[in-house]
DNA sequence: TTGAAAGCGGTACCAA
DNA sequence: TTGGTACCGCTTTCAA
């Protein structure tokens, strides 16, 4: 390469990095030797060298069917792909549900293979985040961990508030019989919104009973099943609010398929106003986080880490959530 | 590192990489450093050399929104990644719709950043296949090219064969009026389906109208759209072949809203036997495509590839499909 | 069984 | 503006 062109390694790297103390000559000369070869330079020298790779992960801790399945995923993925592409960066997608090799997503990440990570959908009290923020690589969560951490960077959508505005709105239509059904308990998303219902039942002076609590899981099926136990446990249920719009879709079909009208005999409420909402019947009152947003952030709270050479003061986002109201309450 | 155990780099590369060329003494004591400093060995540094980065990619040029809406996809992904699974590869996944900006992907697959390309979903003339061949980079296609190609590796689904038996199961039931839904004509797949349906009429001795042959993609949307155009322009249609169970899912959904019974009236059939198949009413006879058969073909030929020193003969196969008997037709 | 040394292909500093 | 050179962190002969 440098031979073809006449010139050192050295100047190649000038010319390839786009450095200005390069004569107009060379360039062209080199320029056309990079051409000529199909040049690329190998990835794994030049990392070894700048400790940079051009990539950053989005790790989805999650089974493929779930993250193809709910479009809570597609929306996050579109909005920070969205961002990423206003950067040279390469984004790569890993996902690692439960079962997958947690030594070989650490080796993967800790390795060095990408120069930060975007964490989306965690469970429980995952340590992944944690040693990540130990070995100092740049990270930003989606969503709020379990356990709160100083050292953690993350951006959440207001679930508690989001969820309080879709119960409130029902206590103001007049219901008073609200249940829900939540989603996956070990995912903070999911208890937030609990919270968010019981303070707005709380506020409203409503009594709280946990037989109207029934968790359901942010799928379709897992809010099937929550809809049949509380028609069995409470036939007088006059409003439900769902922890997402999958399940809120689930919600419905068991109710309709019990005769009930949605929402003269029940009111529903969704969340998330995904492509879901809108395509069922009735659509769904929901509330909207804006997953644009939220990965614009991400992004680039991520690419501050990346960038700066000094450790990064942790930063936690909390962003606001709005009700959508349509047919279904 | 090499010094806390007080051995040399040497070694520690030897324990690292398990060479059965050192003493137990001196592994135990490699092992116990590694374990006290949470050493890993740095990746870039060794593909330099090695040539090899330990994870192989899967590219899908599509967009989130397809990648996410079409169940084909989680399917493709879930076999994928199985098969991926036994190996001690990490598969990362890249999404590169018609707006990703193709330098920068190509700058990622040419310059080593994985070992080989898994390569899903091309659009009309893809020149990216025929690229990743020429730099002699491990690829393996899922599904045929638009263009043959001699060195091209590729693992499809019969979807001639598949649409085939859908449209003569149709005509055996004593169908005349057979109309198709069709896939988008960009992609090998919509063509063969189309294809098969036409082959089907043919040695049936039906007419072959192309008033009958409508373009509906493969979404939902497109299915209700083509319905839409068919009730119009033969109100008499007895039986429409989709090309996937998502529009087979708009068709079924446009054709009992204009009051057509299903299959009493109209028998329609899907394609892929996707979660969509069983979750319409009626559910869809339709032709099932083993994905995670096609998957661990695809990575098999892949890993080929990759573990052989001389080049590859090309491989191309073709898995069969069977039809799915239910309801709808 | 172990260590020394070369080299993978770049970058970046220093000198010219 | 250019080239020489050291070095990034590992693997891999080769010799001991």
């Amino acid at each position: 390469m440098a031979a073809l062109a006449g010139v050192s390694r050295s100047t190649v790297s000038r010319v390839v990095n786009g450095s200005p103390k390069v004569s107009e000559a060379t360039r062209a000369a080199v320029d056309a030797a990079i051409a000529q070869l199909g040049y690329l330079p190998n990835p794994a020298a030049r990392t070894l060298v700048t400790r940079r790779t051009g990539s950053i992960a989005l790790v989805v801790r999650e089974t493929e069917e779930r993250v193809f399945g709910e479009p809570f995923f597609a929306g996050m993925v579109r909005g920070i792909s969205g961002a990423v592409a206003s950067t040279d960066l390469q984004l790569v997608l890993l996902m690692a549900g439960p079962t997958a090799d947690p030594g070989r997503l650490e080796r993967y990440l800790f390795g060095g293979h990408t120069d930060g990570v975007l964490l989306l959908s965690l469970h429980g009290v995952d340590p992944l985040p944690v040693h990540l923020a130990e070995r100092g690589i740049p990270t930003v969560l989606g969503g709020r961990p379990h356990e709160p951490h100083p050292q953690l960077t993350w951006v959440d959508a207001d679930n508690v508030g989001g969820a309080r505005l879709a119960t409130e709105h029902l206590v103001h239509a007049g219901r008073r019989r609200i249940a829900t059904v939540t989603g996956p308990l070990d995912m903070v998303a999911g208890r937030d919104r609990l919270t968010g219902y019981r303070d707005a039942l709380r506020d409203a002076g409503l009594p709280l009973n946990t037989d109207l609590e029934v968790v359901g899981g942010f799928t379709r099926e897992g809010g099937r099943e929550a809809a049949r136990q509380l028609l069995d446990r409470h036939p007088d249920v006059d409003a439900i609010v769902a922890a997402s719009d999958l399940s809120a879709a689930g919600v419905l079909e068991v109710l309709q398929e019990a005769g009930r009208r949605i929402p003269d005999d029940v009111a529903v409420t969704g969340f998330d106003d995904s492509t879901t909402a809108t395509s069922v019947r009735p659509a769904l009152t929901t509330v909207r986080q804006d997953l644009t947003e939220i990965g614009a952030h991400m992004v680039r709270l991520l690419l501050e880490q990346i960038e700066s050479t000094a450790a990064t003061p942790a930063v936690q986002l909390v962003l606001p959530t709005t009700l959508v109201r349509r047919a279904s309450a």
